[in-house]
DNA sequence: CTAGATAGTCTCAAGATGAGAATAACCGTG
DNA sequence: CACGGTTATTCTCATCTTGAGACTATCTAG
């Protein structure tokens, strides 16, 4: 048989097999000048070489995958690798690299408004691009990026992940702003500041509150930080589009 | 710079890395008798021989993820390929497997009560074990399992997954008895009933009945089907545990 | 100083949920 | 065949959550 012959083979010498090479790709989400931002590398080799693409490389030995996500988000591109990070899924179709069977984990990540990022090894360039103007972009990055948007919207209703967008100390408003903006429409103000008060653990009170008021006018708001929950009781649910079948 | 030239070799000829083995893992689970039941093979060889493990093995050239998956859970156990199945994650801590780096994407597979399976070509033996009295497993799949099963509790309230564990047609009844025994808890009938019935798309009447009553009594009940739900709107919200916060 | 914008509260109607109860159909048994 | 126990389905009612609109006080811009 041949199956199980092969199966016999990959028991006792894996190696047998093709090579198979196993890298990161990370998707990192920030908030800059009321947009969605994702960040993009420019590719500086073949294959794809000129074309945008996930910051993201092989995984070295001995390197645990979430460590090599960190490594390749701060060579790449210069980011501290202090941002919250969890994984997205794995990729793994036959064709999707050209040169060779390569199996990708894909990270999520997320972060306040950011400098600028800088270039790093093997990336022609680094920038944040809008959420909602991307390039075309290389392998199946544009599938990943898909997906890890898509996750991040829906996080945002169950867990505290909009406060890793914000700063240490933020306003209601701020926090409104990151809901509008990764679901892109807009929130009843009053509703969404009764809300997140009445979610045990959402957000916790400094006592402080803003310098001024807003640019626009308005008084001066209250600060908070991040509270201690986990896991947002009840869910702030994101308005339904009435397609929830499907 | 070590780094830079690692990453240079690693663009150029990735093979110049030690060899990675990329595996699948399959999180099957079915419930019968009342229980949760998760698919177990014991392992023929070493490491970890005699120990049960998930089903599972190498990806071939050529073969895309989830077709792993199915041949897997195929070949080891003789179950139909025709189950239900999603990816769960991506594992790969490097001393995961002892002998080389293994990084193993796993799957949820979810299918109604099934026949014993057949342990196939490299299993000594296959067997369904209940989910709440499991034996020490290889490798790190007491985690991946224990990862699937809190996917599946949490899938089980915004999506219409519950219909995977069922017959083609069930009853309400049926239905009910898949959450308090994934959740393991128990449900109040009439509100459950209510529940279910309310949400757009999770199930629609085929104007049958069943042929008698329960075994411990009752009148017959009506027969529903799957909807065309992919999502419950509202979703049907696991009862708090009090320990929202962490 | 005035107009316009915003933070934080409230009110009210509409939905959704949890608990308990009522009704009727069906089991196995005596 | 009548009876007790069990279960499917429907209702009622109090409580919670949500969506919309409105009101007040505070602040910026001009």
């Amino acid at each position: 048989m041949d199956e199980e012959e092969s199966e016999f083979l990959a028991r006792y010498d894996p190696r047998a097999f093709p090579a198979v090479a196993v890298t990161v790709d990370v998707v990192a989400l920030t908030i800059r000048a009321d947009a969605l931002h994702v960040l993009l590398v420019e590719r500086g080799s073949q294959p794809h070489a000129g074309r945008w693409a996930l910051p993201g490389g092989f995984i070295r030995p001995g390197e645990d995958l979430p460590e090599a996500a960190r490594r390749e988000l701060a060579e790449e591109t210069g980011l501290a690798p202090r941002v919250h990070i969890e994984q997205l899924a794995g990729y793994g179709a036959p064709e999707r690299d050209p040169r060779m069977r390569v199996v990708s984990i894909s990270y999520l990540a997320f972060a306040p408004d950011l400098p600028d990022p800088q270039a790093g090894s093997d990336a022609a360039d680094a920038a944040w691009h809008r959420a909602d103007r991307l390039p075309e972009l290389a392998f199946d990055h544009g599938r990943i990026l898909a997906d890890g948007l898509e996750r991040a919207r829906d996080k945002l209703q169950y867990t505290p992940l909009a406060t890793a967008f914000v700063g240490e100390t933020f306003t209601i408003s701020e926090l409104r702003g990151v809901y509008e903006t990764v679901w892109g429409v807009p929130l009843h103000a009053g509703n969404f500041h009764r809300k997140v008060l009445s979610v045990p653990g959402f957000v916790e009170s400094t006592g402080e509150t803003t310098e001024s008021g807003g640019r626009r006018g308005g008084p001066r708001s209250r600060l908070y930080r991040a509270g201690a929950a986990g896991l947002l009781h009840p869910a702030l649910l994101r308005p339904a589009k009435d397609e929830e079948t499907r």
